[in-house]
DNA sequence: GATGAATGAGGTTTCATTCAT
DNA sequence: TATGAATGAAACCTCATTCAT
């Protein structure tokens, strides 16, 4: 009924996407507020007219994050298919982002250094790799009960699986050069398939 | 006359010691000097005695950190047996060393976090990283040629063992009442040998 | 509405004018930021709103006493009238200020000595010394185009001038009792004037 | 009677040599005790066993800069002859030590500027003042009782000549390619001879 | 006499946050 | 709604000085 509500969702927007720049770029502490209204382009007592205080920012940043990474794994464990496939479509959706994906590492690692000292980021990233481990495991599951995969604990496998891909990012990050990612993520997804395969 | 040039050595010691608790408690900019100072019980000024500032005490704890934990997988990789055993005994050292590893994570994911902004910082992860994957690489390549495992591309699998390994490590710092990292990581371990390994 | 660009530029006044009383009391390196703002009943940083830095705060208060002071030699030189009645006239405005002129000679001897050791600092001084004798220079020729004086090097002359005006100051700052500095200057113009003079 | 009473006294003038290069170099704040200590190549703490505290030692700097100084105004006023010979003498010893006292104006000026603030610096220069001037003052005396010069007030002729010299210094230093000192401190007190002289 | 080690005190500068307009 | 102006709080770092050896 308010006639236009999306004005201050707009402006909060807009501040959140310069902060998510100015974060990645400089970090959480060593950026500014005063950074982060220029790359706005409003002043910085603006800002706190649409967000608490820097640690808010900090928050709102986190939580459309995850927020979007979790769509897309979500995406992939709607499609229709085999178990195999639609896990392979996640990966591939996540190569397809790297352009994006990329430069937001740094705020992923300084996130989870976060989350080990305060106990309401924390509960954020806990939350976030519980549904990913969730939707995860669901995907598996369907794999063991259509005989894709041998029967196995669907939780653990959906963990490992988590790890290998997370874990690959930080190789892909630190030599971007020698690391193709898709090769890589391919051949790891490959192992563990194989390893979870239902051999004859 | 007695041989004592480690005066300052060990005080340097002390301060890194210190420092690193009081970093991975509030993080490398929370932290202030005296923090760290009060930590060690001397005063802020005596700090500067041994280390130019913020960011020489910063390296030298990433230096010290990345050192002990290549010593490890070393020690693993220089053992006699089958590569299998040998990774065995390189994760099983890093579980052993829980108590220790699990407070240094925050300052590992602050360290990745800042070494995608800064570039002496990078230099030394990338280099650590490239280490590790060296060594796992020739293990998993004794395991090739023994025929433990089936031929495929060592220097690919050792980075998916890695990424498997760190990757575990993070579902554990954020859910330690869930994961049981003993088992998970065996069970990582062991989906990927399966993956590996010369089926008849 | 009301034209009010000068809110900021009063302020820089207001803080440049504090400072000068600071520093003249207490020298460029023992006064502190904080003893400027008190004195300008203003924070320690709002000063930083204004001015760069220290170092900024100082070039300022450089600039606005040699553009005071040049633009009083400047008005000698622009005077209608005899060569010797110019400079008589510069020489009574230096003494008519006395008030204003003897607590900033410490900032004066203090500038002098830095700008020994650092160029930007020099380049400002020989500046000002610069234009300084260029006026008197200019005073002193038309006093000998008109044949007040005999001819001679006005440049030289010029310094000898100012050389006896600043030496003068000396003694007057370190003897303000013994010395009267009316008497004093008048004295020594006149025994320049004298030697410069067209005996017959 | 003491065997070596002269190795403190060595260490003193050793102490005070280094301590005068870094002030001239770095100015009295900026100078630390380390740097001096550093350039007399002994410890920090030595310092402190000949000198008790960074205050004495500019202090025993200054004594020791304004003795010399005083010794070479006094050795031309015990010349035999005319006055205007002697005090030719004099600044000739000047222009001759070119070399030792350009580096000294700093620290000179500094002086000046913290004996404006300080009353025991104050009272050492004023004292030197008023020796240079007292001395210039006999010879000017010497040189109206011999006819040489006309009658006049000695003391305050004694301060315009001081004034013309050091006042000429600061041209000196300041534009060193430019000002010839020993052209321009000749044609200087030329004009003040001529200002005094016993004209027909 | 000489010094390595230590520290208390303090200065410059930065920044998140507030508020009057 | 938006902002220019202001500030309290704090952090890093330096240095004169002391003292045990």
């Amino acid at each position: 009924m308010t006639p236009r509500p999306n004005v201050s969702e707009m402006r909060t927007r807009q501040i959140i996407e310069a902060a998510t720049a100015v974060f990645a770029a400089k970090g959480f502490d060593v950026a500014t507020m005063e950074d982060i209204a220029d790359a706005a382009g409003i002043n910085k007592a603006t800002i706190y007219l649409y967000l608490k205080n820097k640690d808010a920012l900090i928050r709102a940043i986190a939580e459309q994050l995850f927020a979007q990474e979790l769509a897309g794994l979500q995406a992939a464990h709607d499609l229709p298919g085999a178990a195999t496939e639609r896990l392979t479509a996640y990966y591939e959706s996540l190569i397809a982002d790297e352009a994006e994906v990329l430069p937001l590492m740094p705020i992923f690692y300084e996130f989870c250094a976060l989350g080990l000292r305060r106990d309401e980021v924390r509960a954020v990233i806990s939350e976030f790799i519980d549904q990913v481990t969730g939707l995860l495991e669901s995907i598996i599951q369907d794999g063991i009960d259509s005989g894709e995969f041998a029967p196995t604990e669907a939780r653990q496998a959906a963990r490992a699986l988590d790890a290998l891909l997370s874990g690959t990012l930080l190789h892909w990050v630190y030599a971007p050069e020698e690391v193709d990612v898709d090769a890589q993520l391919r051949y790891g997804i490959r192992l563990m398939f194989r390893g979870l395969a239902n051999h004859p």
